[in-house]
DNA sequence: AGCCCCGGTGAAGTC
DNA sequence: CACCGGGGCT
């Protein structure tokens, strides 16, 4: 496509006008698949073409993916050097970006630091011990689940307190004091110089509140807003946006009611419907055609989406062709589901020549992504997982990021504690103790504690606080260095200097090697964001502060503006918000991999063939959902955006026994399963192994795509909704299955030559029984794992009849 | 100060 | 089953 094409004729009538409609606020009602993407990317390189600045530009989309790419069409269409100019990221990136501009107008260093959920949660039971609250009534993620929830309202600390519906509420679930831990945590966050997530919205709307100047900068600056995944953005960042759109109203916003799916943390279907009360000559566009799927899975989601009462009315309808019925897989455990899917996949691959890239396994929690694991490594299927823990979450990266933090905000006393003492060098939790308590009395950072130690009678004895001292001298050091050298070195000097490296490099466990290769891996890291060029935003920010305001003598403009060194504070303030899926597949060589995440990760993406597992009641939907209908319907909402993940094929499994906290449980089929549109489904019986009656055996000898060679279909699926069980825990001592150790009786009754199956090396024969009961030891030849000895009371042996 | 072992407890989803 | 915090031992 060039430059001068005409480019919007590329577009439906509906989807043209919704990108050419530049001037005044527009929504766009985009159904799943309808070329949502498109649209936007249309609509913004349309806005450039006529003329309009990149820099007053600004698209907030849910992920910083979704930006990159988007900025990367948009190239495609006008050429890249405007594209990077435009305004685009999450609402906690580019806020961000501005609060590093405008953050000492609210009191807080430029360099502030970001703490994330793990900071915060060590804040609040620091505050809890202070106020002497108990941990198990004030539980941390409960208490910060509340806090983050008043924020997202823009409630204060003192509007919290002095709010007697709020205070009613605690009082109800015996946390009268709830209000003083939020006063306690943020003044907390306040003095260390650090913003949770939530601040970064909050406080951007106490700048715009508090300083007119700033909001009208802002709003002049910002004259084209787009908002992507409207439905899904919370109150404060919809207040956000009404401000700064204030002034020209050139504000579009893009959703899709149905596929709203993080009200649990405070999205808000209602600003949608806000957003018409706001601008009542709002130009409404909706996008009803699919462009992705086939008939049967959009009218399946349809069906699905149709059990909910709150929703638009709306008619998603696809031209392409019928396509397969959706799938639904009945399996009896866990690790038999797993192994479904996986001969699946693998049969697929064989037979449709597909790559593992066009598969996706979308489960509802990350827990369920070790049996899908087991299961493809078992058929050597190559998977990456997403979500999780993060690459940034591992111990050893923390330790050194802390350190990272400390050099930029020496106030940053989660970062401190964090390492104070890591590597050992002497000051234990008695110090701590005292330096903590010391810094909460005069109201000032551990750091500062620590730096004028003899100002403070805290009876630490000199050799502490020597230690003490060479720490400060040590952090201070490299504080120096963040103006003078770039990421990468001084990266390297603080693994090294700080004694990390070393302390690593001595542990030759196979975990210690893998955390000395994360911290290489991280100076990589470094290593390629000090070749990149800095964004023009960037730029542009530090520019136009140096044009409008005096000369400070602080860190910012302690370097040339101009210069290209990439400075360690930037690579902390790049990295912080990002997300596991933001992250590049960088250093991968294989890129064909089965994408295994939660549905929520999955959001925006589309793949061929996506499997949606453990649809079972009190998993999908979950446990905690089933008793109020709203949630419910976000539960149904979340079902209908896995399945218009799908293109071609969508498949559904259930198992009707699982592990849960280390014991069996039943499962009954998800109540979801009874609201597919029967005529578009079906029951295909799937073998759980692949290595005799299935995958091998089928394909061999036959031609591929020869419709006779479909496993039998069979409705063996007869969901009932009424009279659901609760879980129950199930005894499993008689029970032969793997992942559970064998009851003495069948330990006794095997015999050489007996056939087993283990969950991972697969089937086996018994060759040598040796030793006494219980002490009886095996050896077993498997089909995967080869010969090996296995010693019976522990292992886990399914025995199959002969 | 640091290590290890024990027992209790707990998994929804994310910037 | 897996993690964390507390207590006790070296």
């Amino acid at each position: 496509m060039t430059t001068d094409s005409h480019f919007l004729d590329q577009l439906n009538p509906v989807q043209k006008q919704a990108a050419i409609t530049t001037e005044g606020p527009v929504m766009i009602i985009a159904g799943a698949g309808s070329g949502k993407t498109r649209v936007l990317t249309f609509r913004i390189a349309h806005l450039i073409e006529k003329g309009v600045d990149p820099f007053n530009v600004l698209a907030l989309t849910f992920t910083n993916k979704a930006a990159r790419e988007m900025k990367s069409r948009i190239g495609r269409l006008i050429g890249d050097s405007k594209a990077r100019s435009l305004w685009m990221g999450t609402f906690h990136s580019v806020f961000a970006k501005i609060l590093r501009f405008e953050a000492e107008k609210l009191g807080y260093p430029s360099n502030f630091t970001i703490y994330d959920t793990d900071d915060s949660k060590s804040v609040i039971k620091e505050v809890l011990k202070q106020l002497n609250l108990d941990e198990k009534v004030y539980k941390p993620s409960l208490v910060l689940n509340r806090i983050s929830s008043a924020k997202n309202n823009l409630i204060s600390y003192k509007q919290y307190q002095n709010n007697t519906t709020i205070q009613a509420e605690d009082r109800n679930s015996q946390k009268p004091l709830m209000g003083f831990v939020y006063e306690a945590y943020a003044k907390r966050c306040f003095k260390a110089g650090a913003m949770d997530f939530d601040d970064l919205l909050f406080n951007t709307n106490i700048l715009m509140r508090d300083f007119p100047d700033v909001l009208i900068k802002y709003q002049d600056k910002f004259r084209y807003i787009l908002v992507d995944e409207y439905q899904d953005t919370n109150f404060s960042q919809y207040v956000i946006v009404k401000q700064l759109a204030a002034r020209f109203e050139n504000i579009c916003e893009v959703g899709d009611d149905a596929q709203s799916i993080y009200a649990f943390r405070g999205a808000n279907i209602q600003n949608i419907l806000n957003f018409k009360k706001d601008y009542p000559d709002v130009k409404t566009f909706k996008l009803e055609e699919n462009y992705r799927s086939t008939q049967s899975i959009v009218q399946v989601a349809n069906a699905v989406i149709a059990n909910n009462k709150d929703q638009f009315e709306k008619n998603v309808f696809t031209r392409n062709e019928e396509g397969e019925k959706i799938k639904v897989i009945k399996a009896n455990t866990d690790n038999e589901e797993g192994a479904k899917v996986a001969n699946l996949i693998f049969e697929t691959k064989l037979r449709e020549q597909a790559f593992n890239k066009q598969f996706a396994i979308l489960y509802r929690t990350n827990a369920q992504s070790r049996a899908l694991e087991e299961a493809l490594r078992k058929l050597n299927i190559s998977y990456r997982i997403y979500g999780g823990i993060s690459f940034y979450q591992r111990k050893e990266i923390k330790d050194l990021l802390a350190y990272f933090r400390l050099c930029i905000n020496h106030n940053d006393d989660e970062s401190l504690k964090r390492i104070i003492n890591y590597p050992a060098r002497g000051i234990g939790a008695t110090t701590m103790d005292k330096l903590d308590l010391a810094a909460a009395e005069h109201g000032i950072s551990i750091f500062t504690v620590c730096e004028n130690l003899k100002d403070f009678n805290l009876g630490i004895n000199g050799g502490t606080a020597n230690k003490i001292n060479d720490f400060v001298t040590l952090i201070k050091n490299f504080g120096l260095q963040l103006a003078v050298k770039d990421a990468f070195e001084l990266g390297n000097t603080i693994a090294i200097n700080s004694g990390i490296l070393k302390d690593l490099y001595a542990d030759k466990t196979p975990e210690g090697v893998s955390r000395y290769e994360n911290i290489q891996e991280l100076l990589n890291g470094l290593k390629d964001f000090v070749l990149q060029n800095r964004t023009p935003q960037e730029e542009e920010l530090k520019s136009s502060i140096i044009s409008t305001m005096e000369v400070q003598k602080d860190d910012l403009f302690a370097t040339e503006p101009t210069t290209e060194l990439r400075t360690l504070d930037e690579f902390m303030q790049e990295i912080t918000l990002m997300t596991d899926v933001d992250k590049e597949e960088e250093n991968e060589t294989d890129f064909d991999k089965v994408s295994l995440m939660t549905i929520h990760a999955a959001k925006g993406l589309e793949f061929p063939y996506v499997f949606i597992v453990g649809l079972e009641e009190n998993l999908f939907p979950s446990q905690l959902s089933i008793n109020s209908r709203a949630d419910l319907e976000e539960e149904r909402r979340l079902f209908y955006v896995a399945l218009t993940r799908a293109e071609k094929r969508a498949t559904l499994t259930y198992a009707t026994t699982r592990y849960r906290f280390g014991n069996i449980v039943y499962a009954e089929p998800s109540r979801f399963l009874d609201e597919l549109d029967d005529k578009y489904v079906e029951y295909p019986e799937i073998p759980s192994s692949s290595f005799s009656n299935s995958a091998f055996d089928k394909l061999k000898g036959r031609s591929f795509g020869n419709k006779n060679e479909e496993p039998q279909f069979k409705s063996n699926f007869k969901p009932k909704v009424a009279g659901k069980k609760p879980l129950l825990n199930v005894n499993a001592t008689k029970s032969n299955s793997f992942n559970q150790n064998m009851d003495a009786d069948t330990i006794k009754n095997l015999r050489e030559g007996n056939m087993v199956e283990h969950a991972q090396f697969g089937k086996g024969k018994i060759e040598f029984i040796e030793g006494e009961f219980p002490n009886l030891k095996a050896t077993v030849d498997f089909e995967i794992g080869g010969k090996r000895q296995l010693l019976l009371k522990y292992a886990k042996l399914k025995v199959l009849p002969t």
